[in-house]
DNA sequence: CTTGACCTTGGAGTGGACTCCAAGGTTTAT
DNA sequence: ATAAACCTTGGAGTCCACTCCAAGGTCAAG
């Protein structure tokens, strides 16, 4: 699998792996006697993993060290558990607040004028429209 | 409330705060005879309201929309039942692709090397420490 | 009445994560 | 055998969301 393969495969550009490969996120693949690069299933893998971190905020620099604990059960910075354990702490406080933003959401879909009129709603504010 | 007292409340900064004024996220707020901005809660609620849709990735531009609907029922881009819908059915994706995450982490945690001991762990890669 | 903490503006600078480009080599289809 | 579609590198540029700064005004405490 070439580099355009993967990237189609993960729906990220062919820029955007070689950039995480220098940004240390993905190993250095193999090479065609081209020097072209080659990747097996476990790239995609990788890269599914990284796109679901980065969902989470985490800046790549955090997402190298999720990977290598993945890789070796040992965190570069700091005891992989504590690393991890925050980590999730931080996905639960996540999640929880998307459900608040979920329900405020849906009452705001519930609340919305019958027919989508746009009626001026009085006493409300940015209703001159900023932009 | 002066924008300092907001600012501690959001535990953002000023300089955010008059950046989203600018970025047109908050409305043009009163001022004292000396030309500082005063606040009343709703200013708080507002940021917070802010501060969850930006843990869902939205950019700026889509958070303003989103506090549109919310002032007017009115977004100033497309239909605001539409434009709402499928922000919400990102904010479902999201939770779900954070389970995942959440249940890769777990497993990650249980897998862990029982003493999280520093062993070299010979042939894998970024084990020296980035930072 | 001065000191220090706050506020104002406009504008420049920063960091992260891409994204694009030039100049060139390779592979594949016709 | 030649064009189109891919790949390589290094480096520059872009976008977003801040973040900092200078130069100055305001206000409460001592």
């Amino acid at each position: 699998m070439r580099i355009g393969e993967l990237a189609a495969a993960t729906d990220l550009s062919p820029d955007t792996i070689r950039y995480y490969e220098k940004a240390g996120l993905l190993p250095a693949p193999a090479r065609t006697s081209a020097g072209y690069r080659t990747y097996d299933s476990r790239a995609v893998d990788r890269l599914h993993f990284i796109q679901g971190a980065q969902r989470l905020g985490l800046r790549l620099e955090d997402i190298g060290n999720l990977l290598a604990i993945r890789d070796t059960g040992i965190c570069p910075c700091e005891p992989a558990a504590d690393f991890l354990t925050r980590r999730l702490a931080e996905v639960d406080a996540q999640i929880r607040r998307l459900e608040a933003l979920r329900t405020e959401m849906t009452a705001m879909l519930e609340g919305l004028p019958a027919g989508d009129c746009p009626q001026p709603v009085p006493g409300t504010w940015l209703q001159q429209g900023g932009r």
